[in-house]
DNA sequence: CAGTATCCCTAAGGATACTG
DNA sequence: CAGTATCCTTAGGGATACTG
């Protein structure tokens, strides 16, 4: 086992409520910026759209998601598990098997990151337009941008 | 300069419609998957809830996000107006300012953020609970757990 | 099958110094 | 002020080998 996870729990949940959102921002410390790194990950990402309606086992995770190392999809399975998002159930059978599907928790963040999805799948051409935009007057023009008013 | 910005673009948009979401998974070198990761970037996200409705300056922004290095500030903010998520406007003054807003692109990214951190917010307690759950059975078993049927 | 343990290497990213 | 350039450290993460 590596495993660092933070000693320090820091936690900042009820500074004050002025800005309903906006004050999760300061304090690097703060436990929902960590949480948001931990949902925003990668493989969490991944994993999670995965799980959705269905359960699925180590071996069907890691064909699914490609480019995975069984290291990662471990590591990020047991976060995943320990933050109570995805439930893991360990039958003890001869050839080992090992399910995992989304605990409530984890399902009710689904709809969050499938609109994410939703959302990067719906602008993917606008975003590829702007880089190519971009690119091309930033190779264009290696002197004077922006407002040159 | 640094930037490493990928050469092959690897597009995979129009494949099927079959599986409404839940196709992007697999091509790792798959555009969806690589904005996704840009757009669910830790200091992204910082940038694009913090331009809501204000638009900052370079060092108002390094200001309110609390442990970010100015060469992350700048690479991020980069890599979003690249995206063309945000708006970078050189005022031609002599001490330089700079600003920084959402484009209407960027704006419609935000409300999805803003999604995922209020659902961060609001379910930060269930995950503390469950964390320390965890982490106590996983203490007091070192052998035998799950579904021990 | 479902992991764990090791090794190792690349790249993310902080600190610092310099510039238009 | 708003960066850019350079250095350097760390840790993220792949590859491989071993185990219950």
């Amino acid at each position: 086992m590596e495993e660092g996870t933070f000693p320090a729990p820091g936690s900042c949940e009820g500074t004050d409520d002025e800005f309903d959102v906006m004050h999760w921002d300061s304090r690097e410390d703060c436990e929902v910026r960590q949480i948001l790194d931990r949902v925003a990950d990668k493989w969490s990402l991944l994993v999670i759209a995965l799980l959705e309606r269905r359960t699925l086992r180590f071996t069907e995770l890691k064909r699914e998601i490609d480019g995975i190392s069984q290291r990662m999809l471990t590591q990020t399975l047991r976060h995943l598990e320990r933050d109570g998002l995805v439930r893991r159930t360990v039958y003890p059978v001869v050839p080992p098997r090992v399910d995992y599907d989304l605990t409530p928790l984890g399902a009710s963040l689904h709809s969050t990151i499938k609109a994410l999805v939703t959302w990067t799948e719906e602008h993917q051409r606008e975003i590829a337009v702007a880089r190519n935009r971009y690119d091309l007057q930033a190779d264009a023009a290696p002197v004077a941008a922006g407002a040159t008013a």
